[in-house]
RNA sequence: GGGCGGUUAGCUCAGCGGUAGAGCGUCUCGUUUACACCGAGAGGGUCGGCGGUUCGAAUCCGUCACCGCCCA
């Protein structure tokens, strides 16, 4: 085999990946007798395109998924596309308008054969992407959430809570967006800070000319709809008008001043225009005093008159008003104000910042607008969800986050299903000639009802409208599995065992999901909801394409490597955290990559070939017994790591175990035991035991770097091509006499670290070996120095290692290691004023030590209220610290 | 206005009652036959401020300041 001396993840990430996919290696197995583990993909878009969002998530899952199956689980992680209904829809049509076509010219049956057929084109863009990422989804179960299966569910569900009295249409103001000409519900609208203007405008009293009372008002151009004026009841100054009515300038429109807490006395005049039919607020006014509603805006926000064409044939100045009709709602402001102005109508203007409401798609103000639309009650659905995360049915990580999901469910509205769009699933209901409603599966059924209803067959006209993208993905959790079938796939793997996504998501996704699973599935879609942080660039911006900070994570792949790309998301994401993560942080992480893949080439080398009859439990040397007890301790702190959903302390784990134990201490420490000359059944046990560890770090890390280990598994030869995937995740493994093999590696460890040290702080120059003589070392240590005499040799730099019994020879460092003086003889090479201020320097560090821990112990209260092990752990560091501070200061005074 | 999160080494972040840590960067030294995408060593912090609880606080409580999000 020999390895390349550089990984070459371009050449190996796409083979693996082929043959991991042909292999089947992805797949769940409905029949088997393992504990299934069930990840539902949050459906991307499938008019996206990955991005470091994407990334994000797909990796933290994908790393679980990896973990359970070689845990042994019988994984299913589902993937899946959303068709995404007001995106996918905006898309074609930028493409159709491109070709100078429109949706409406079309027709709505060629429209949707065109955003197929572009599906058909561009809709696997993603699911190529997340290949790239090395993602092992269960890819012959994917689903869209408009192919059959899905909008069968979807009909199911809508007929059931129908017929449940859950859904229902309602005539009440809705969020409109007049660019997309569609209702949106309240999670799609964003409030954004806008610099605008408080216009206070006069209306007269009618019957008391030269009276006026002053409205204050954000939206001039809704004033022709205006129905009243209201007044706080305890208004000082206006609060004698309620009952009064004003004259609504331009219209002429005779208007109640009527009284109503909403109006707040503190803001503007305390007197507020009322519009019921543009403006939420203003339409609960409008219920409570039974105030006409007429809308003044249409679907596209320009003014029409329509709804007033009662009043406006008595108007004061009906020329000007006619003139509106058709106007954008911004000119139709600019003009009013101006009229309002040449009437002496217009008290001032003051500058004012307020909230105004945004389509999150279109990005142009909202409007309120009066339709009728359907109406899903959410405040029913949402009481089971809240219990089952207050009895823990379902737990959010971080826990934190049930607090937010409990505030949003807690006080739910109604939520609004319906879209004037094409694309999405056609709302399953039909009207008669009259206007009844018959909601069915399909058209028959309805025809069925309809003809129960008027005694003889009519004709039927289905509702032109779709649902809201997100009621399909409500249902993902258990339509990908084939419900409404009774399939094995339900039984078997709902509900899942964790979601994982971006808190931005929770109310639009998670907390339906909650709903719509309980309700209709009657348990939790989910066990665990891990909640992940955003992913932002180097100094903790928001990505966007406006700032022009966009990383593509396929850039980073094709630069580092998949792997290096993964590890560095594992090890960045902390808990709660966002993530923080530019092209240099996955160059650092691609280190450790290539750390891995040399280390592995340093054992082939070596002749460390993979021996399944090799017996942990039978080495017999100290340094693979260390070996094998440490690879115990990381593969315990890894598996726990994960177990809590902590990818940072997995991965470091990992990185400290490879670079820190193995490479830095285990081969460094081998080096010797396989020269020539060397004992070879020590030489044969190291080899066995470095195979046996490195396969153990393949295991570890292949569920956050996969490529990487797969490939060095496979070189190894540790299992068959492509196998790594399938591989049992480490456990612990029985070590003889561990304790005493963790006390002697230590101590090498820290005997070389000694030396070292003293060397560098004195400045010797690693070209000139110095011999290591040990004072007053015990029996134990001396056996050990016999043991590592090799090792020290060429790690310490050491020319011989002896034992010291007569007088410290001139000009020698030292250092105080245990009981154990060193002395390096360097006469020549060292300034003893140096090396005296370096011991007393570390003799005085211990000492401020010493006398905090002594002044501890001195304070009864501690001594009688600190719990026993405490106390004793600072009376055995106290008396440590002075054994070592007497034999420092024995050492200056040698000096002399 | 209400709520949540953050503030620890130059940077990014762990730690969340009992010895202040890691990675990266910095500085010094070094090519010793896996790796310069390397090795060895070093320096670097009154844990945002102020109070309190405690034998003991980065850690718990209160309060303030600043930063960031969410909701109104």
């Amino acid at each position: 085999m020999t390895l390349d001396s550089r990984f070459a993840p371009g050449d190996v990430e796409p083979r693996l990946y082929a043959g991991w996919e042909s292999e089947g290696s992805f797949a769940c197995d409905p029949d088997s007798n393992a504990q299934p583990f069930t990840i539902m993909i949050p459906p991307p878009n499938v008019t996206g395109s990955l991005h470091m969002g994407h990334a994000l998530t797909f990796t933290l899952q994908d790393t679980l998924v990896r973990w359970r199956r070689m845990q042994g689980r019988d994984a299913l992680w589902q993937p899946g596309t959303d068709h995404a209904g007001i995106a996918t829809q905006m898309v074609v049509e930028r493409l159709l308008a491109a070709e100078g076509k429109d949706r409406r010219e079309m027709g709505r049956e060629a429209f949707l054969e065109r955003v197929w057929q572009w599906k058909a084109e561009s809709g696997g863009t993603i699911t190529t992407q997340l290949r790239r990422l090395g993602a092992s989804l269960d890819w012959p179960r994917e689903r869209f959430t408009m192919d059959d299966g899905l909008s069968a569910a979807v009909k199911e569900t809508f007929v059931t809570l129908y017929n449940q009295g859950l859904i229902y249409r309602d005539r009440r103001l809705v969020n409109w967006d007049p660019k997309l000409q569609t209702a949106i519900s309240d999670l799609e609208v964003e409030n954004r800070e806008i610099k605008g203007s408080l216009w206070y405008l006069r209306y007269p009293i009618e019957g008391e000319p030269g009276q006026f009372i002053i409205v204050a008002t954000t939206r001039p151009e809704t004033m022709l709809g205006d129905t009243a004026v209201a007044v706080h009841p305890d208004h000082p100054v206006y609060g004698t008008l309620i009952g009064k009515r004003a004259i609504l300038p331009l219209v002429g429109r005779s208007i109640p001043i009527v009284s109503d807490t909403y109006a707040d006395p503190e803001k503007g005049t305390g007197a507020v225009k009322i519009t019921p039919a543009h403006d939420f607020n203003d339409f609960e006014v409008g219920r409570r005093h039974d105030l006409p509603m007429p809308s003044v805006l249409d679907r596209q926000a320009n003014i029409t008159l329509e709804e007033i064409e009662d009043v406006l044939t008595t108007a004061a100045d009906t020329t000007f008003v006619r003139s509106l009709a058709g106007q954008s709602r911004f000119a139709a402001r600019s003009a009013i104000v101006a009229e309002l102005e040449r009437l002496e109508l217009l008290e001032k203007i003051e500058p004012h910042v307020n909230q105004v409401p945004h389509g999150d798609r279109g990005g142009v103000p909202v409007e309120p607008f009066l339709t009728t639309q359907w109406y899903c009650n959410a405040g029913v659905l949402a009481k089971p969800a809240i219990e089952a995360v207050e009895t823990g049915k379902t737990v959010f990580v971080p826990k934190q986050w049930e607090n937010t999901f409990f505030a949003w469910m807690r006080d739910i509205q109604p939520w609004c299903i319906s879209r004037q769009l094409w694309w999405g699933h056609r709302i399953p209901a039909w009207y008669g000639p009259d206007g009844s409603v018959f909601v069915a599966k399909d058209a028959a059924d309805a025809a069925v009802q309809a003809r129960a209803a008027y005694g003889r067959d009519e004709e039927l006209v289905q509702d032109e409208d779709v649902l809201d993208t997100w009621f399909s993905s409500a249902l993902w959790p258990f339509s990908t599995l084939g419900w409404p079938e009774q399939t094995k796939e339900v039984a078997r793997y709902y509900p899942g065992d964790v979601l994982v996504t971006g808190f931005d998501i929770i109310f639009f996704w998670v907390a339906r999901m909650m709903m719509m699973g309980l309700h209709m599935m009657g348990d939790v879609p989910f066990r665990t909801v891990y909640i992940h942080g955003l992913v932002r660039d180097e100094k903790g911006q928001k990505m966007s394409k406006s700032r022009g900070n966009v990383i593509d994570p396929l850039e980073l792949i094709d630069s580092f490597g998949a792997d290096a790309l993964r590890f560095t998301i594992c090890s960045l994401t902390g808990p709660g955290r966002d993530v923080k993560l530019g092209a240099s942080r996955v160059q650092d992480y691609r280190g450790f990559v290539t750390k891995l893949w040399n280390a592995a080439r340093f054992c082939e080398m070596n002749g460390m070939r993979p021996d399944p009859a090799f017996d942990p439990a039978a080495a017999k040397l100290p340094l693979s017994r260390w070996l094998l007890d440490t690879a115990n301790g990381a593969v315990a702190e890894a598996t726990a790591a994960l177990e809590v959903y902590r990818f940072d302390e997995y991965a470091a784990a990992g990185y400290r175990f490879v670079w820190n134990n193995f490479c830095d201490w285990f081969l460094e420490l081998a080096k010797p035991l396989l020269t020539e000359g060397a004992d070879p059944a020590d030489a044969a046990e190291i080899r066995a035991v470095g195979a046996h560890v490195l396969g153990l770090i393949l295991r570890l890390l292949h569920p956050s770097i996969p490529f990487v280990t797969e490939e060095l598994w496979d070189r190894f030869g540790y299992g068959e091509p492509c196998s790594l995937i399938g591989a049992a995740w480490p456990d612990a493994v029985p070590v003889t006499e561990a304790a005493a093999a963790r006390a002697e590696l230590d101590w090498v460890i820290r005997l070389i670290s000694e030396v070292r040290s003293v060397r560098a702080e004195m400045n010797v120059p690693p070209s000139k070996p110095s011999p290591v003589l040990l004072r007053d070392a015990p029996a134990v240590v001396l056996a050990r120095v016999d043991r590592w005499i090799e090792a020290i040799r060429r790690l310490a730099r050491a020319s011989d290692v002896q034992v010291l019994t007569g007088d410290v020879p001139k000009g020698s460092a030292q250092a105080v290691l245990d009981e154990t003086t060193i002395v390096l003889p360097l006469e020549g090479l060292i300034d003893i004023a140096v090396e005296r201020t370096r011991l007393a320097k570390d003799r005085d560090k211990l000492v401020i030590e010493a006398k905090k821990m002594r002044q501890k112990l001195d304070n009864p209260e501690f001594v009688s209220r600190a719990k026993e092990e405490v106390v004793a752990e600072n009376r055995e560091r106290l008396a440590g610290f002075e054994a070592e501070i007497a034999r420092l200061q024995a050492a200056l005074d040698r000096l002399e």
